[in-house]
DNA sequence: GGAACCCATGGAATCGTTTCCATGGAATCG
DNA sequence: CGATTCCATGGAAACGATTCCATGGGTTCC
């Protein structure tokens, strides 16, 4: 079965190419009975366009690239959902390179992305040095950074300020009596893992507590990191009585091996993590999170995108974070550490 | 910045076009002396070939469309990434696309999909008309279903056999002495939604258990309608001791109502889940589930799509089901009601 | 009633590649 | 050594759309 193109269109309809093109892409050089025909004739022979030919043409592809480091972890699925939603209701398609949180992957989707000249590109970058990165802004593509940042290259971006939500955290733990949180940490290779982990140690620094590095564990935003973040902290001699994690996918290990240490999160151990992921509220304990919304994350990256499109140089967005209280940090714990303690009130 | 064109390369080179183009497509007709210089002028000019150029001329995109119902179901962000990377390493692209559960977004996204000349097709399709689904197979796109089937499409698939995993866990669940087990069903509307219902039923009544179809509710695989459907049942006059939920999210659903009820999980009531998601098993208690492999599922899809394209007509797959016992149903239950109760061993 | 204008249309060039066909020089054969 | 084969190459057509330019018929105006 050849496909029908535009020619075959035009012979229905009796006219020529270019008023069937005319028509078709709302020119309105047409008159009203062609109008009609070409459509008629379009609909009967169930004509859709090829989109690489028009792409060809007109140089407009209207499809954006969209790159994340992974799908599998929830934050990311939600971000690739609600960019998708936003840039279809643009009128855009969305081409998902999932990168694995590698390096040679990431640059491989950019290559394919240049390649099938995408008219912009979203990426939340995996790594520290751009790669590919750069030859999008040689070719001058449109491009926004989303979540993660890259040093050196200035693109427009959408992140989220952890300051706010972190030293909420901490000082929410404080409270409760902590006074050695234990911090797993992103890798330093991200702009997150680098700028999270500066908020911790500056909220720690205000409530007074303990700055001990034994106490930060370096993670890389997977769930296995955060097993063994949980295995190198409790081992210490001196180890914390709250948790804080990084991200929701090092959460998850975390939580997994409590279990299996058979020690209770919120009673035994305070645990909170950033990122809200819908499932959080249902574990038991209920897991208190830093919070920041994905939603406007995705929203606003093709946002940013589409002005860059339009020749405009937006200026980037941060999004303010949250802590949400929930059950695994609620109790106050008696400090196992310090025996002082008095009636004070 | 203007593209860099196989005429630049070519003209560096100081060959001809078709030279450059024979040269960068791997044509053994060249000299190894101009593969040399038609190579050097492409690395130094960052040549990226117009994928869309390629594809009109050759009528092969290199590209895949992948449609999901909902790319926030673990379950199908699972499989998206395992089409993905299955698909990468064959050489192709996914363009991948999320319908919401909505027929008018699948037919949207299978429209797109044609435009785009994609060479296959992978959808989990929405619905049970099949919809736009019958313009693919009367252009002949190579198309390939996966997990849920269209009655009266002829079309090869993945899928899984929930007989065997379901019949497994009400016999569990009976030897836990449920007699009442209350069923979280996905739509009549979906083959799956179809097919685990009728697994159901028959390993209901094979167990000799109580096939009162009050114990039925008719959920639609969002976690809202898992919430309503315990409410639903556990407002029967007579409510079930177990509860079924047909798949990951209206599990989730079902379990956060559960908690606001004050109904605690595995004691009070017996709860397992078709679909395995790495969470289930860090929930507290580990939530007992029918398990089936995303993985295969994934990998399998893109191996028939690429047999179809090839020219071949594969014959579907039927992956297995299985049940994990955890935590969530290990209890036996006390029969609240049935007084007759004696030591019958 | 003829000049000026408008507007719908047809025809052709174009986008960047691939691929077919022709060419011409080198190699091989009898 | 002349004829055949081979092979690397250049030139041009083609893929399916968009868009520019020219055309010609119909209005409008003086």
């Amino acid at each position: 079965m050849e496909a029908v193109t535009i020619k075959d269109v035009a012979a229905l309809a009796g006219v020529s190419v270019g008023t069937a093109s005319r028509v078709l892409s709302g020119n309105p050089a047409t008159s009203a009975d062609t109008r009609e025909r070409v459509a008629a004739a379009a609909a009967e022979l169930d004509y859709q366009p090829n989109a690489q030919a028009q792409a060809l043409r007109s140089t407009r592809s209207n499809s954006l690239g969209l790159l994340v480091p992974d799908v599998r972890n929830p934050f990311f699925a939600d971000l690739a959902h609600a960019a998708e939603q936003a840039a279809l209701s643009a009128g855009y398609v969305t081409l998902l390179g999932n990168a694995n949180e590698r390096n040679d992957q990431q640059d491989r989707y950019l290559d394919t992305l240049i390649s099938r000249r995408v008219d912009g590109v979203i990426v939340a970058p995996v790594g520290d040095d751009g790669g590919r990165l750069r030859a999008l802004i040689e070719r001058e593509i449109p491009t926004v950074l989303v979540d993660r940042t890259v040093p050196g290259l200035d693109l427009p971006s959408v992140t989220t300020d952890s300051e706010t939500g972190i030293r909420q955290a901490v000082q929410h733990l404080a409270e409760q009596g902590h006074t050695r949180i234990g911090y797993i940490s992103g890798p330093e290779a991200t702009s997150t893992g680098r700028d999270r982990f500066a908020s911790f140690t500056r909220a720690v620094a205000e409530a007074g507590l303990s700055q001990d590095p034994e106490l930060v564990y370096f993670g890389d935003y997977q769930a296995a990191s955060g097993s063994a973040g949980v295995h190198t902290l409790m081992d210490l001699t001196n180890p914390p009585t709250a948790l804080l994690a990084a991200d929701s996918l090092m959460a998850v290990g975390a939580i997994s091996i409590l279990h299996r240490l058979g020690l209770r999160i919120g009673t035994d151990i305070a645990l909170v993590a950033f990122d809200d992921i819908e499932w959080f509220a249902l574990l038991n304990p209920a897991l208190s999170v830093i919070a920041h919304s994905v939603e406007d994350m995705g929203r606003i990256a093709v946002d940013l995108l589409l002005q860059v499109i339009a020749g405009h140089t937006p200026e980037s967005v941060v999004l303010p974070s949250e802590l949400i209280v929930r059950a695994s940090s609620a109790t106050p714990i008696r400090p196992t550490t310090q025996p002082e303690q008095r009636s004070q009130q």
